[in-house]
DNA sequence: GGGATTAAGTTACTTTGAGTAAGTAAGTCT
DNA sequence: AGACTTACTTACTCAAAGTAACTTAATCCC
């Protein structure tokens, strides 16, 4: 990839943009998933065969990078959790395969994952929330939609959301920096806590 | 406090630190709860009435400082919480307080809590686990105990105690991001989901 | 009591990284 | 063909982390 003057300053010929929005962030991941969490956005420019004031001009502050792959990542994580939490029909079983999918996720993508919950370091508070926030409101509406399901308060929905996003976030990178046993078993023990609470459930 | 030349160079008439390391940590809460968690090395030396160096000096790097932190928030939650988990003898109610005081604390010291929590953005990952590790030791302790004294199967402690301070961190953040509602009801409405878990306690 | 040594500061630097301004060449429009 | 626009680069500014070099007070030793 381009190190050093692989491009003379001037529009390139062809007259079209070297890197869209989207190779920026591909690249973003890449030298962020090889160097770690730690990378500059010159790192980025470099990785995406470009100079810095591109990066800034397809994606903006590093805020907003950070905030474009927490999205793209929340996305993927929704995504590769798929059907195992259809409305209306959940089951202690599903719940662990969810969970063990959102712990493969992020093991899969540990330093992207660091990198978009470890960004802001001021931003008003919200910034660590951003991340979340992709989380929580489909766990939001999953939630309400099943207490309303059930003729439960659906009120909770939004706490009980927040809390097990933060939960899962927590294991997750607890799991990753200490990881021996599976994530089968780890997911199945937070499964059983989410489903059937600390006294745990009376045999029925 | 001094802000220019309060000091001329060399050492000090008196022969004694200006300040020593808790000076130094008290300053830095001080500034970060005045200013933000956006606070600089620069802005915490001269609220301690000295020069970057010895911050350098009694604390060490930024990362140091921010763990020195994070364990004296750590403990005072713990002591804030104080007896509110008393081995053996848990109840909803009693979580629920629990919960209700972590809330209330951590909106108390919310910037200095943004300010660890998202200090890093590399160190080995650890670096965002040292906040949560301080807190979830004891909880595994208190889990451990508690099961043990059920007969339940005590090996889902640490997990469980991750889990808790996860979804403990993220409410309080998602919480004082929108603080409306009171911290009573949010600590209830976890209490509830920790407790009973997601389905509910069919009514006894 | 007076010089060497140590202790406890400050000033002044280096380095790194975010963000921006100014410059340059290729396309486009009339 | 020349004016304007587009899409880059190079080269800067600025702030903040971390460190080196210097300065003065206290202490030690005879």
């Amino acid at each position: 990839m381009g190190v050093t003057g692989a491009r003379r300053p001037g529009r390139p010929a062809g007259g079209q943009l070297v890197v869209d929005r989207e190779r920026v962030l591909d690249a973003a991941e890449r030298v962020i998933a090889r160097e770690g969490a730690g990378v500059s956005i010159d790192d980025i420019a470099i990785e995406a065969g470009v100079t810095k004031p591109i990066v800034y001009d397809r994606v903006g502050s590093r805020s907003e990078l950070a905030d474009a792959l927490a999205e793209r990542l929340a996305d993927r994580m929704v995504k590769a959790a798929g059907d195992t939490l259809m409305e209306g029909s959940i089951s202690e079983e599903a719940l662990a395969r969810f969970i063990e999918v959102n712990l493969v996720t992020v093991s899969q993508h540990r330093e992207l994952f660091l990198y978009v919950t470890g960004g802001s370091t001021e931003q008003t508070a919200l910034g660590r929330l951003k991340v979340a926030e992709r989380s929580i409101d489909p766990m939001t509406l999953a939630i309400r939609a099943w207490r309303d399901h059930f003729a439960a308060d659906p009120k909770v929905a939004d706490t009980w959301a927040a809390a097990i996003v933060g939960a899962l976030q927590m294991v997750a990178i607890w799991w990753t920096a200490q990881s021996e046993r599976p994530a089968r078993e780890i997911a199945r023990q937070v499964a059983d806590l989410l489903w059937n609470g600390l006294p745990g459930r009376p045999e029925r």
